[in-house]
RNA sequence: GCCGGAGUAGCUCAGUCGGUUAGAGCAGCGGAAUCAUAAUCCGCGUGUCGCAGGUUCGAGUCCUGCCUCCGGCACCA
């Protein structure tokens, strides 16, 4: 089985926030679950450099595209790794193994007759060397960005014949509900294809910061189809000498309800036009808010993921982001949450079963877990929970899906409580039940870290080597006996101290 | 305007094919315990299930109308 997993690529006219995070994480999660099934896994994220946002955001800042990019490119990729993202390769628009491919793919489609020549008139901005969209132009026809009066102009564009598609995407969404998800979403997408599609302006001819279109090079292809070819391009050109494209393809998509449009359909028509297959689905999740408003930098309530983690951690600001807000939604968060969540969930509920376990087996029979079965009350709390856990992640529920997980941390506490091992510890004709119950919350504590693994790999990473656990796949209760001798652990999710 | 979704406990939400006293988490109040990062566990809800009708033996769950909010509606990263 091989399973291939994508963010949007970034565009590098602005720097990396929690929003790209998000996206990243989730893909992440994802990606590190399909490894723990023992999968051929690829992960890609990357950044999307061409286009007039970035021309203007270059001539704003005096450099040029190229120049922003290189310097925009390597935030994104340490913000990758700074949350502990599992990417098997970096994605660059610019980079050559790209460019080649895109203009592959477009001559394709072109040969393919979805291409021809036709006449994009609109409201022109010569400082933009771009055209503005009515929704855009400000009052007195003027430039949003340079505030200056547009003027009418055409141009002539190569236009791909996206109307030509439309029963097909129908087709598509009819045959396969899942293509896009969750539902809602991919309502919204059949209601637009019904309306009934327009063909697309598929370059520019004013603007040079782009791929040159190859049958015409004094024009390069419209942003929005070099980006989204990235996820094609990358599997040809990730591996030095080998093409993983037919290993990897299709790829599963995570994006944010903003770009829906573009990848729920003018991309699967695009890789119809060339004769691609479309790919295995998407999952479009929505904004997080801070105070009601989309982060933006113009509002300035961005929460910034670098504060976050330098305080409590990648793995808590990964835990944050999808127990929060139920992932598909938009949802509030807040500073104030997350140390909420931070304190009453990871340090106290999970991070302090763990200790107390671990201290525990440690006080009463020397840090070795007993050998013996589990208590059958215990043992039905586990059961089928990694199916379940497998089957919402199949449909991206990312939280839901940690839901059940946290149901079993909080079973754990509950057990815990119900057995009392340091009343049984104090009779000797227990001993045997008190075998069970620490075997239990060892088994138990292994098969929910195990669970978490996807979403926290550092922590979990740490408990499962202080429970002597050295494999990382998808777990079973009751797999594994006793015996092992278990580690010192510090505590996993520290307490910050109180500020003042 | 058109299409779609949502309106359930103070807050965030779950309620599958209509069926027993409408649920969870958080917050609040009370209690138990001491293995543990003073961490945990237990108990406590008089909710017009947006409003008004209707179908049904029976509706949060289906139908109609209305109110409120949100999203989508073509080239916007």
């Amino acid at each position: 089985m091989a399973f291939y997993v994508t963010t949007p690529i970034y565009y590098v006219n602005g720097e990396p926030h929690l929003g790209h995070a998000y996206s990243t994480i989730a893909a992440d999660i994802l990606a590190r679950h399909h490894r723990q099934r023992g999968e051929d896994v690829f992960f890609l994220t990357g950044t999307d450099e061409f286009g007039e946002p970035v021309a203007q955001q270059a001539e704003r800042e005096g450099v040029t595209p190229r120049e922003l990019g290189d310097r925009l490119a390597p935030r994104f990729k340490e913000m990758a790794a700074k949350v502990n993202a599992s990417n098997d390769f970096f994605i660059r628009t610019t980079d050559e193994g790209h460019q080649r491919r895109v203009q592959e793919v477009v001559q394709r489609v072109y040969d393919n007759g979805h291409v021809y020549e036709g006449m994009y008139e609109g409201w022109y901005c010569p400082r933009c060397a771009d055209f503005k969209t009515e929704a855009e132009i400000e009052d007195g026809n003027r430039c949003p960005i340079h505030k200056i009066e547009l003027t009418r102009e055409k141009e002539k564009n190569w236009f791909f014949r996206l109307s030509a598609f439309q029963e097909e995407l129908e087709k598509l969404y009819a045959e396969r509900p899942s293509f896009v998800e969750p539902g809602f979403r991919r309502n919204e997408a059949l209601a637009f294809v019904r309306q009934g599609l327009q063909d697309v302006s598929l370059s520019r001819r004013r603007l040079k910061w782009g791929v040159p279109v190859p049958w015409d090079t004094d024009q390069v292809i419209y942003v929005w189809f070099d980006a989204l070819l990235n996820y094609y391009t990358a599997l040809s050109y990730a591996r030095d000498g080998e093409d993983l494209t037919p290993l990897f393809w299709p790829a599963f998509h995570i994006l944010a309800k903003d770009i829906l449009k573009f990848h729920a359909v003018y991309w699967p028509a695009f890789l119809m036009a060339a004769g691609i297959e479309v790919p295995k689905g998407m999952f479009i999740h929505g904004f997080l808010l801070m105070e009601g408003h989309k982060m933006s930098k113009s509002l300035g309530n961005v929460l910034d993921p670098d504060q976050v983690i330098e305080m409590f951690g990648a793995d808590a600001l990964r835990y944050y982001c999808f127990r929060e807000v139920s992932f598909g939604r938009d949802g509030q968060i807040s500073p104030q949450g997350f140390e909420a969540r931070y304190e009453t969930e990871l340090a106290n509920e999970y991070g302090n079963l763990a200790n107390r376990s671990l201290s525990m087996i440690g006080r009463y029979r020397d840090g070795v877990v007993p050998s013996a079965d589990p208590e059958a009350e215990l043992a039905s709390a586990f059961e089928g929970v990694v199916e379940r856990v497998r089957g919402l992640l199949d449909e991206s529920e990312l939280t839901h899906a940690l839901d059940e997980i946290w149901k079993l941390v909080r079973r754990l506490n509950q057990y815990v409580e119900e057995t009392a091992p340091w009343k049984l510890a104090k009779d000797e004709t227990d001993s045997e039940r008190l075998d069970s119950v620490l075997y239990g919350l060892a088994e138990g504590l292994r098969v929910t870290t195990l669970l978490l693994h996807a979403y926290m790999p550092d922590t979990t990473g740490r408990l499962l080597d202080a429970l002597a656990e050295p494999d990382r796949g998808l777990p079973e209760f009751g797999s594994r006996g006793g015996g092992q001798i278990l580690a010192e652990l510090d505590p996993l999710f520290p307490k910050l101290q109180k500020a003042q």
